[in-house]
DNA sequence: GCGGGCCATGTAACCGGTTACGCTGCCGGC
DNA sequence: GCCGGCAGCGTAACCGGTTACATGGCCCGC
């Protein structure tokens, strides 16, 4: 025995489905008597409307498709957090999903989408400008987030990773340091890219030492312990992720070098624990990001589209003791 | 313009609505010709069926609602992650709601999901037994996340809190620990409280110090610290958390004292972080946690109904040299 | 050669809502 | 007293799929 429906309701306050329908949406032309029955009936029945049906006759769903490729954890959380929270608040909800394989998936999980969501964010570092015009619905249903710089066809929000790099390099410069490591993530990485990339053009050859590593602490440690082991002398680590930075204090720490006197060090992103260890780093605030996306793409839903807009967003310099002593 | 329908398709590959129905899904009695004609149609037109009308007609949606609280960072994420690669791998997708305020809105977040999902995750440390049995649809169609132990109406997943906690005061014991401090957590957290209660269960009074936090590295570190510059004489300490369990050692470092051997530390959790930290803890997956939730949904969706059972997920004791030197 | 059965296909009802449109009855203005 | 207008309400079409049932053609066995 299924749920009661708005015709169950109709039969028991002796009125039409119309009337239902006009009396619990509030709706005019409705008497004050019919409402009441009708109000009285749904109650006693334990009606809930049907919001798939509700979906299908409006031609709107309330519902904002997210797609996001296989990010672990911080990312990912923050991003979805951001936009559950702007989505609640204007009253939508948020159907998830991943791809956590290539395009063939992403393909499906766009075609799951069609008529349960009014409009797309996603989040597609490695799809390339023409899979992403191929694929999605017209530019005013979806958002990207940090798609590549050349998306013209769809809004598109970023993280402007240069100018988080330059404002690292500028400070460690204006601190007096001359001789800074790099310690890059990994190469697949859309950020890790853009960040080594604003690195090399904000740094001179002879005042960098450049490393590698994959964004996890131990990378960042074994990065810092092998540039001492092998005699380099450098006066600031700059790590493309916060991780990697805490990791380099440790292998700083392990050889006996102080921080900031001996060696400053910045990371990139303020994860929560940034702040207790008094690393400088590079405040990107996600959930903002996911908001944004989420209020930007509402808004182009309800007042008609407009133009695809790039939008990027500026990270903002935190100075903390691992720079600066007494900050 | 709207997207192509189906009666498009028809028209175009010039049958019947029922035989691109059935050639699209693969059903019998279609022919080979047909087949390619419906096949060649849909291509042209970029026919992606509307999958809000195709669950109204089936009464089944393949996707699941996910109701939880507003849980901050690591664990929401994870549990979030743990859902969407069970549900990923099952065909599912998963549509989000958080209940920020008090039962209005999750009242409301139920409604919006009925005809939209086959089935609810519903995570409510605070809602107590009469409002979900009340709120939520029949037990098969929902699972309850480290709802309270009493509820019996519908299947629940839960921690065992008991469980870990008494590992861990077995091990300190076991390395003859024999006066623990216990920093507990915010006390109207559901986890803090089962794990506060274990604790006094399973230690005698003049064995524990008893101190509280809020689960965050500060709180950790103000309690240890405080102990210290009280006085207080302790050979190891027990944090309801990871979190709290890094500032307890950052306050004993700070105050000089040697870990393990003056004092030994464990947590609770296993973030990433503990364990390049090399604390002993308890290892909660809780990724784990969401995937096995959602896998016993689906399960009890496609096997029929079956009797809701309450499942305590056992945590693991992860023993690493904040207890054992040579660990 | 004829009837039964099966296959391919089409027609139309249905899922559970919304809403255009038509009808009735009442009111007020002339 | 008549007529226009509007409030209140109901009927039925519609959203875009699925599918029960009907139909017609063909093959096969007798």
């Amino acid at each position: 025995m299924g749920e009661a429906t708005i015709r169950d309701v109709a039969r028991k306050a002796q009125v039409s489905v119309a009337s239902v329908s006009r009396a619990l949406n509030g709706l005019d032309h409705v008497s004050e008597q019919t409402r009441a029955k009708v109000a009285a009936a749904a109650r006693d029945l334990g009606y809930v409307p049907h919001a798939g049906a509700r979906s299908l006759s409006l031609a709107r769903t309330n519902a904002i498709g997210v797609l996001l490729p296989d990010v672990h954890g911080e990312f990912f959380s923050e991003i979805v957090r951001g936009m559950d929270v702007e989505a609640n608040r204007r009253g939508y909800l948020l159907l998830l999903a991943n791809m956590h394989a290539g395009s063939a998936q992403a393909k499906a999980a766009l075609q799951a989408m069609r008529g349960r969501v009014d409009a797309l964010v996603v989040m597609a570092p490695h799809l390339d400008r023409a899979a992403i015009s191929r694929a999605l619905p017209q530019a005013s249903r979806a958002v990207l987030i940090n798609a590549p710089a050349n998306v013209r066809s769809h809004s598109n929000i970023r993280i402007d990773n240069h100018a988080g790099v330059r404002a690292v390099i500028k400070h460690l410069k204006a601190i007096g340091r001359s001789r800074m490591v790099y310690v890059g993530g990994p190469s697949h990485n859309l950020d890790a890219q853009e960040r080594a990339a604003a690195f090399a053009s904000a740094s001179s050859a002879d005042e960098r030492i450049l490393a590698s590593g994959d964004f996890s602490v131990e990378s960042g440690n074994a990065a810092v312990r092998g540039l001492i082991e092998a005699g380099e002398r450098f006066d600031a680590v700059f790590a493309a992720n916060d991780m990697m930075a805490i990791g380099a204090i440790q292998a700083l720490r392990a050889a006996g070098l102080r921080m900031p006197e001996d060696v400053a060090v910045a990371g990139f992103d303020d994860v929560p624990l940034a702040e207790h260890l008094e690393l400088t780093t590079v405040r990107v605030r996600i959930a903002e990001l996911g908001a944004r996306a989420l209020s930007r793409l509402i808004t182009m839903l309800e007042n008609g589209a407009a133009e695809p807009v790039s939008e990027l967003h500026s990270p903002e310099l935190v100075i903390r003791r691992s720079t600066v002593p007494n900050a």
